[in-house]
DNA sequence: TTGACAGATGACTGGTTAGTCAGTATTATA
DNA sequence: TATAATACTGACTAACCAGTCATCTGTCAA
């Protein structure tokens, strides 16, 4: 399969240029390929910088709520979650310079979806990092303006060795952001983000999704696919969208099931969202 | 002259769909006018974009220059900095939008060095408030973190009405960043960002380096400093950069001499790269 | 009414693009 | 070795693009 060739060949040339200004052509004359090869292992263009982008977010965000979800001490998670962040991204700087060369673009109504989604996943880990950091209490008022902040840092200082390649001290860089985030969670007393505003942002991703929508993208879905855990999934979770019989536990599981499948994990991401918004 | 009418124009659709995915004909269509009149407003579409960028920045950029230049009192200072910019965002969101899906845009050289231009400016100007307010000699170590904390809170908070059309309370905003911009500059004390990472950033690309800078900037490194191993290091690498004496093995110990200098981190790597590109 | 001229037009050029497909090469199988 | 299946090729299409230029139009002064 020319699919990994493709990818890391793409990936060179969009952190170079730009996702708009690399042509297809280019690309596979940088493999080696022709270009009826590539369009053997991917539909459009469209749909491999979307593999990209996915091939790195899911590895990235997962490696980000381990380290959450796991963490036991207080002091040493902040300092490895940003250990971690800056070694993913000083290890796949290309992939980083397309992350921010194109995180805002628009050419593409998937890719948004997508990004946004990555976007908050990313938010979902921080907060929670937060809250386990700070106690639930202690930093209410301040948590998501916190959450903000560490976004901020993590944008302004990853483009310190994206853009020019500079050799960085990772430890210092950690340590001195942990010391940053620490002063802010615990003595900032003006809150300027409040749940209300946070919930203003979401809205509307989940407002444009109906069920229709859904079940529309689910048929096709179903019919693509050959017969599998997947797609009984898929079935069971199409009869749940239409009359609601399981519970929480056994759809999460059916989830669970197609959310690791290339070819499922989005309308998993779908449905999980469709399912959490009632 | 419909030079005003196109750019308007423009910019409304640049902030949509982006610079690239807009055509001309579009442009025109959306004023009204014929192709070839858009042709005797501007050369072409790049000069349009950087015009855009011009009458903007230079307004921006020069706001922000007169605010830090004619401040008296420290306080207000930050709040009326805060709030300008926000200020300006909000007034002019759709310039604001193409500012962030283009700012790491390289589809053209000199748009490049333009945005590069006004972002030096900016960070000038925040450099010189940063020591009116603090004092030089308080934050002398960390101002230059303070300059990019500063920067990461613009872009993450100037995300939220840029993409979200949630009327903010500016006041609010601002006061939250002045109370958490103090809150760093008045108890940070692991400072990451040196005046020779600063300094690198300033730096043509690695490729460009003639001999010549290297020892301009070597020969200010070694003004600088006081007797000490690393001094001396400087003095001999001085040396074998005009005439190669020394095997392979004596310029790596001298370059590691250097390495963990704070002070002289950036002059080891720009060395290095200079002698291993030979 | 005439003529001159700046301003405006849109068909046209040369070039690039994503995506297709009839056909070829390679490999596996019998 | 013959056949079938699969992987691959690159010329081709249709659409779009930035930029040009011969032509036209409305508005003046004479």
């Amino acid at each position: 399969m020319k699919k990994q060739l493709i990818m890391e060949k793409a990936i060179e040339l969009f952190a170079k240029q730009g996702f708009e200004a690399t042509s297809v052509q280019q690309i596979t004359e940088h493999c080696g390929i022709s270009k009826g090869a590539f369009y053997l292992s991917f539909k459009s263009k469209d749909e491999l910088i979307i593999e990209i982008i996915d091939h790195f977010m899911i590895q990235f965000t997962s490696e980000i709520d381990h380290l959450v979800r796991s963490a036991k001490d207080g002091e040493n998670l902040l300092y490895n979650f940003y250990y971690a962040i800056f070694n993913s991204f000083q290890k796949h700087s290309d992939f980083g310079k397309i992350l921010i060369k194109e995180q805002s673009r628009s050419f593409n109504e998937d890719f948004i979806v997508k990004m946004r989604y990555y976007d908050r996943l990313m938010d979902k880990s921080i907060l929670s990092m937060v809250e386990h950091l700070y106690g639930d209490d202690e930093v209410k008022e301040i948590k998501y303006d916190l959450v903000f902040c560490i976004k901020g840092f993590m944008s302004m200082y990853s483009q310190l060795f994206l853009f020019y390649n500079v050799p960085l001290d990772l430890d210092l860089l950690s340590k001195s952001l942990v010391e940053k985030t620490n002063l802010l969670a615990r003595n900032s007393t003006v809150p300027f983000i409040s749940k209300g505003l946070i919930m203003a942002f979401e809205e509307p991703v989940l407002e444009d999704l109906t069920k229709e929508q859904i079940l529309l993208r689910l048929d096709q879905e179903i019919e693509e696919l050959e017969e599998s855990v997947e797609k009984e999934s898929l079935v069971l979770l199409k009869q749940q969208l239409n009359e609601p019989t399981f519970g929480r536990a056994i759809i999460k599981g059916l989830l669970e099931n197609i959310r690791n499948h290339p070819q499922t994990k989005w309308i998993a991401y779908l449905l999980g969202s469709f399912f959490d918004q009632k």
